[in-house]
DNA sequence: GGAATATATTACCATACAGTAAGGCGTTAG
DNA sequence: CTAACGCCTTACTGTATGGTAATATATTCC
């Protein structure tokens, strides 16, 4: 009965290490291109930086903004939160230690 | 180089839907034996169920006591709170609002 | 307009993984 | 002691997925 929850593919997409590698770059560095993207990837041809950008966009992780002939990557982290942040809440009490330390995070720690 | 790294077994395990109802199912209702969470399963043979088990145990997510015949397990989300913290506190300017959130469930919401 | 650049798409291959089926091992019940 | 039970393990299978290579589709530069 029950289809595919939507965090099912952002559960999916965050599997890959090189998904969750591209996510940390553009919130490091801010927007990036593919090429910018896929100098960290030596060991990856681009084809192939862009086919895991195609599923970070498919599960709403990315945004890209044409810019003359780059293509302009940008996270989009809120969908992220939206997804996970309910998902973590069935799990508060049993590591409220991490939790605590969020929270002082989220004060501006 | 960079071998795998711990967070990646995690993030492994959390992509199969399977294993995510298996921890909440843990999280609800406490201690479970495979017994019963097999019939939480119809679509899948119980060898199937326990082939899941082994996974989350790997990672650490679940622990196991034996009971008689029967198989205890129990969750273990500290595991998970404290791979994860780290990784989401990554992204913290990007999703403020849903941090909010677990801010007040921290504060016994 | 034509070459060069930047990204996307497609076809293809190898591997990983979820699922089933069948058999093994320890434990309790009769 | 033997049979039934509960769970694990192994072998096998189909499908999903990550990777490459080659081609296509813009866009800019000359």
């Amino acid at each position: 009965m029950s289809g595919p929850s939507p965090s099912d593919s952002l559960f999916r997409t965050l599997a890959d290490p090189t998904r969750r590698r591209i996510l940390d770059l553009l919130a490091e560095r801010g927007a990036l291109t593919v090429s910018q993207l896929s100098a960290e990837f030596p060991d990856l041809v681009a084809s192939g930086v862009s086919k895991h950008l195609m599923g970070l966009r498919a599960a709403g992780l990315v945004t890209a903004t044409r810019q003359g002939r780059h293509q302009l990557y940008r996270i989009n982290a809120e969908v992220m939160g939206d997804a996970l942040a309910p998902w973590l809440a069935k799990y508060t009490p049993y590591w409220s230690d991490a939790l605590e330390r969020l929270r002082k995070l989220a004060e501006g720690g």
